[in-house]
DNA sequence: CAGGTTTTGTACTGACCCATCCAATACTTG
DNA sequence: CAAGTATTGGATGGGTCAGTACAAAACCTG
């Protein structure tokens, strides 16, 4: 008897697959995003990746597992473009963390369903709405913060160095700052914030950080 | 015929309650606050309040309308204080945002299960879960927000005055900061922050209205 | 204590929940 | 083309959901 291999070419397949897993995981990650956990049904998640219940269930084996695989993919595609930020050495700290606000503000407009109000985040709302009693999830986060804590570090002590961050605050205590006025610029925009609220609350943080 | 006066005395009555109607609001309310509006059952408010489910019913007619009532409560309950911390004459500006900083960071631990996560902030926790797909609840978190908002200028003006908190920014920028940043330490909290970062937030944040 | 009225507990409703089962389908491999 | 295998749609299952119906209980008023 052959393995399933879940579709991993390379072994004698059958019936192949009409769909492509990552589009429906997007779509799932979206529908979750868009509508939290719980009142993102079994059936919802049909509708959202287009597919049927077997298909679904067949590849991510339940809500959760599903919920899990978004959540991931939710942290990587958004970790990236800002470690990317972070980590430029083409400019100096203030401007890292200065383009990382940018990027903040334009992605609560890029994901959002014409004058909707914003999604938010993903993570965010997970913090808020599942972390208490789901422990999968809380890790998820948790590690996710630990990561973008240390790309603010880097980012922070590059600042120190250039002279454009200040040096009276240890960069843990900043990095901690930043991270907080993200959640809290996430928060505003789903309360109904616009993007020139937005951007006056970023730069005033901004001046916290200044030498 | 007599009306009902739901069991409002001077009239001739029945059988009387035994309950008191704001204890089983304030259960209710704990309930929402700790696990979210979908993830609360009719049968959790059955077992928080300890009421049957016809008394609930027969007094808060609809868990979207005991959710409402319980969100309407919150907000007085944390309203108060926070307009006497701002409105305070006898406290500089700075010093009644520093006073609020650490009301909300006392309010983190006041209302915590012991060693369990935060349970944050109902209208963020609103905000975040509901607001988008609930007229209601949002219109009633703007609201919040708007008087929150007002109350923050009051105080950050009576800062300029005595020159405690910078004049660079106007007050409603600054007030919308310091709402985003109670967010961000909202948010944080339920990440897992403790009171010594959350203090770091907050202390970090009060850089920025230095004049 | 009797009449009237409200509260309360229990049983129940119909809808929806997540998940599974199974037969029909569609493809690959030999 | 035949054999074998994975996918797919639709039906199904047990459980829980919010909300209701109803009768028994409890109390006030006169």
């Amino acid at each position: 008897m052959h393995h399933a291999f879940q579709n991993g070419y390379g072994t004698d397949m059958a019936r192949p697959r009409t769909f492509d897993e990552d589009r429906a995981l997007d779509a799932a990650m979206r529908a979750f995003w868009a509508n939290g956990y719980e009142a993102t049904s079994t059936q919802d998640l049909c509708e959202a990746t287009g597919l049927g219940r077997s298909s679904i269930y067949n590849t991510f084996t339940s809500k959760h597992d599903l919920f899990r695989r978004a959540l991931t993919r939710y942290i990587e595609i958004m970790s990236a473009p800002q470690a990317e930020i972070l980590e430029d050495a083409g400019r100096s700290g203030m401007e890292r963390i200065q383009a990382l606000f940018a990027r903040i503000v334009n992605s609560e407009y890029e994901y959002r369903e014409d004058d909707e109000a914003s999604i938010g985040c993903l993570t965010v709302n997970t913090v808020v709405e599942l972390a208490r009693r789901d422990p999968e999830a809380a890790a998820l986060v948790e590690r996710d913060l630990g990561t973008r804590l240390g790309l603010l570090r880097i980012a922070l002590e590059a600042g120190q160095r250039d002279g454009t961050i200040t040096a009276e605050r240890d960069t843990d205590a900043l990095a901690r700052f930043i991270n907080a006025t993200i959640g809290g610029m996430r928060v505003s925009a789903q309360a109904g914030a616009g993007r020139a609220a937005l951007e006056s609350i970023a730069d005033t943080a901004l001046v916290a950080l200044r030498p």
